[in-house]
DNA sequence: GTCTATAGTCGGATAGAC
DNA sequence: GTCTATCCGACTATAGAC
């Protein structure tokens, strides 16, 4: 706050560059992986010099770590809506099970538009997937700060949905395909778009992905009941 | 064939250095990506001196399209029957809606237990879903020797289901969503594994999941008909 | 807090012996 | 066909000027 030199980067003027190093390095990880970027790319992407890596990080992993927790606070805070309506219906000890339905439907949709429409989550799935195909120093920190977090709502609202315990490996299994059916068009991305003969995911081509989604959803869950 | 020297290494007696090399450089850059894998590893994990890469391939991306072409014809042998009796599935006029299921489920469930199950596809994964995320030299090579045409049969099975034309685009995604279920437990294995809180998939596990899968598909096509 | 310069290491590729 | 030796560029990290 004041004029004085900080102890530890990154509180005072210096916090600028820190973002700016931060931002860029999202895009650089994530086109290059951990090993393919350099220090070198990642400082004249954000348009510092070389040591500011070193200063602000103590290092190339060190950044990387801060990358990963700058992913995290984002996708929280991009479903964070949802996620506190889920959050409350699952402590709703009178929810039915229609209404848990709907909570699911409303959340995997939340899912869907992150995974499926191009927007912020183009610059944090390269990252993101790429710890989750080789775990490496971030896989904690994605995995305790939002994934297990989204999978366990998703797992509790089928739970409700079927009448049976959380914990249940079933349940679990099926929250994950649930999960997996979107995932999909995020991970391999450029697949799905050749296999389509699409250039874009328009927001008419990601409508009608939503739908079917949520279409299968309701069909895996309530067996004979289409409504 | 004779003692003399080959034109185009590959033919004679270099044929077991060419291929110890490809399949333990399918390990290395499965697991360190294309960047971060070295020509030196590379040379040390097959048992060969570091020239015998520029020898047999030209070069480091060189070794790199020869794994893709390899990683093809292994999980290409690997489906060859499902995929034969999907083809030959489809091909029948009189094939009807039920039997068409018959045979989805038969192809989903063998995706299945080659994704899911621990096995020869450990090896290949890596390498496959680093090019699905981030396209490079290979990327072409493992679409049009494998994905576009398993993409293909699921799509024509589904079509065939739902009495639509096999390129509608719902269908696509359809056929996609339901590889994504599958899917997922590759692409993300530790995270499913750590969020199911298992330490492996055992054939039990494999099997659980398989019955899920199956169930699910038949509900997304057959709605108001569990069966 | 920001930068340049450089030390020390490791990268891919290749020449040439055998 | 296999290998060693080596070139030279690129890498991370750091020392020290400003």
């Amino acid at each position: 706050m004041s004029g004085t030199a900080n102890v530890r980067p990154g509180a005072g003027r210096g916090e600028d560059s820190r973002q700016r190093i931060i931002e860029a390095a999202l895009d650089v990880f994530g086109r290059h992986g951990f090993e393919g970027a350099s220090t070198r790319m990642l400082a004249q992407a954000a348009g510092v010099n070389l040591a500011a890596i070193a200063y602000y990080f103590g290092g190339k992993e060190g950044l990387y770590r801060a990358v990963a927790e700058h992913v995290v606070a984002a996708i929280s805070e991009r479903q964070a809506e949802a996620a506190a309506r889920a959050k409350a219906a699952l402590e709703d000890p009178s929810l039915g099970r229609e209404a848990a339905l709907e909570q699911l439907l409303d959340l995997v949709d939340s899912l869907a538009v992150m995974l499926v429409a191009a927007g912020p989550a183009d610059r944090w799935a390269a990252f993101v997937i790429r710890e989750q195909m080789q775990p490496a120093a971030a896989f904690d920190i994605i995995f305790h700060g939002f994934q297990a977090r989204m999978h366990g709502l998703v797992a509790g609202l089928v739970a409700r949905v079927l009448g049976r315990d959380p914990r249940d490996p079933e349940v679990l299994v099926t929250a994950s395909t649930l999960i997996g059916q979107v995932l999909v068009f995020r991970a391999a991305r450029t697949t799905m778009l050749k296999l389509l003969d699409w250039t874009e995911f328009t927001p008419e081509r990601v409508a009608m992905i939503r739908t079917l989604v949520r279409r299968n959803v309701t069909r895996i869950l309530t067996p004979g009941d289409p409504r």
